[in-house]
DNA sequence: CTGAAAGCGCTTACAG
DNA sequence: CTGAAAGCGCTTACAG
């Protein structure tokens, strides 16, 4: 059979009509034969596997969701996808999704409520089978789709996981306390918190996680000790600067994330102050770049792949009825490195 | 009109013959209304638009891709979404695909030749209208899916870019003896290379501009002086270790990008020596972290969200046909930071 | 300005 | 084991 005849519409691609015809069956049977529907003789079977090959057909996956009513396709909703901490937990999804036959569609929301709407409307009208939502903090504004279309929703590390939505948080308090107990088993006692923008669930968490700490250790916050950034170096070299003009500087720092840890690093060498010779510093999250630094940075690792695959098997277990409400609250973990020592100087 | 007569189908989401039966129309017009079409009666049109407000109806992407024949779709292969480099190119993608109405499908193919395939494989099934490959070694292998679908593909820092497809590339060469000629104007002279895996397309040019830079101040390349890493800090580290166990060090080093720069320092830390006092270096890429290290990089900047904007503009001139084949040289441009200076002893 | 009809490319009871 | 038919949810000539 030469190539001219088997191709019928030359330039066109394939469609399962084109098969049924050059392989004499209904295209009924390609459907089936393609899908490896038990009841196909197994000989026609071949043959239009082989067809199908031959002629680089592959089922619409647009046609068939149309009937199946189920698209095998999630929607990724970040706040920024260069942020590492949300690059590691995209990865992990992308696994488990890739592993399960699903495909994702990523969006960007730059952290603005509206365009994260707009975003989860355009995932609607993909009419995807779930939905993960990575560090918002509106999360609730979905439950009206949520109830509309049932689509499953998984919040990571958003404020607000309403009780209709899954989701997966780092224990952010225990976290803080173990690293502010580190600082405080070094001996520090002049310790600051520099943490993202006031009121956020995670920073609120963090905060408190830090002063537990402390009062565990008999001392109590102080006001001008606690600065913040805006969970960026940026951000985090400003809030810094603030502590530095203080008559007495802190010996120690709790960063609300790494990023925040590397900027307040870069403004106390600018002071000509050393880490952790005249300040140690603390961060949360153990990004990549994290243990390359100088000095290596001591942090709480959160495990952001293994989150993000979490995420993702939730939504699984949740589209094959497998499971009820998930909420999974992830341990960090204390990672130390050269960024922390004992104080210089016993007060 | 209560809201009890209004859900024709309690617990199912609504569609267009829904809205039609409660509008009192025919589901022709109700997709005309939704679409803008200006034949429809200004009234009419806004009250099916309300109407289907009221009820959370949005038209079915999926069903209006299967008689359009355009799913407004793109997808995005990377090798590993974690790299800073990818993840950039990735943002300025979506940035350019969202504001002109692309959805994107994500997916990870980890430098493994035959999972990229599948995953071309499986944007084709989704019937994608075109396709980003950021930094593959495989482009060559989807000329077949191109002919066959005529979907554009668009090869970001790929290897081998076909005559087949569109491409947007830094200038590797450029760029690499820019950074080499800064190290010559410094004063260095015993200045070594520090790749990526031999015989890759953008190692060899990287290691072209070296080489040349080197020959236009009358210089050499010395084959001890050449070392090879993997792009990673990891591998880096490694070949760094080789260097410094060479009788003469060099006094400067031309890496293949930031992430190598940065395991190579902390390679020359562990060894008791200083950047940029015993080592420069140089890196490629400038990541965000590159202007907090310690000492900060200077690198060679690749502008990665305007790579990833570019290539998505490219995609959609294609797509509306205001384009012919797209070839874009992207140069790099050097950024002096702390961790180059003269060497110590002149020689 | 509007509706009836055909059709996009599939899947899946139903009947044989 | 296979085919004819209906239908998934839309868009769009065509006719009025």
């Amino acid at each position: 059979m030469s190539s001219s005849i088997a191709k019928p519409h030359p330039g066109k691609p394939a469609s399962i009509k084109d098969i049924a015809r050059l392989a004499g069956v209904s295209h009924s049977t390609v459907s089936r034969a393609l899908r490896n529907h038990p009841l196909v003789n197994p000989d026609t079977a071949k043959r239009i596997a082989l067809l199908a090959q031959k002629h680089g057909y592959r089922p619409s996956a647009i046609a068939r969701s149309l009937v199946t009513q189920r698209t095998f396709t999630i929607g990724v909703v970040v706040t920024n996808i260069s942020d590492p901490f949300v690059a590691g937990v995209v990865g992990g999804i992308e696994e488990v999704a890739s592993a399960q036959g699903f495909s994702v569609f990523l969006a960007n929301a730059n952290a603005d409520p509206e365009q994260e709407v707009r975003v989860v409307e355009s995932f609607d009208d993909h009419r995807v089978d779930g939905i993960v939502v990575t560090s918002s903090r509106v999360g609730a504004l979905y439950v009206p789709l949520l109830s509309r279309r049932h689509v499953p929703i998984v919040l990571l590390n958003n404020q607000h996981p309403s009780q209709f939505a899954h989701s997966v948080v780092i224990d952010s308090y225990q976290g803080s306390f173990d690293g502010t107990r580190h600082l405080l088993d070094l001996g520090h006692r002049r310790i600051a918190f520099l943490g993202d923008r006031f009121g956020r669930q995670s920073d609120t968490e963090r905060f408190d996680g830090f002063r537990a700490a402390l009062h565990s250790a008999g001392l109590r916050v102080s006001r001008q000790f606690v600065v913040r950034g805006d969970g960026r170096a940026e951000g985090a070299i400003a809030a810094m600067g603030d502590l530095l003009t203080l008559p007495h500087i802190p010996t120690a720092l709790l960063c609300y994330n790494d990023m925040s840890a590397i900027g307040a690093m870069q403004r106390i060498r600018a002071a000509g102050l050393s880490v952790p010779n005249d300040i140690s510093v603390v961060g949360f999250d153990d990004l990549h770049i994290s243990q390359f630094l100088n000095p290596p940075l001591t942090t709480i690792r959160q495990p952001m792949f293994e989150m993000g695959r979490m995420a993702m098997d939730t939504l699984i277990a949740i589209l094959s009825g497998n499971a009820q409400q998930q909420n999974i609250k992830v341990p960090g973990t204390l990672i130390v490195r050269g960024s922390t020592a004992p104080p210089k100087e016993t007060e």
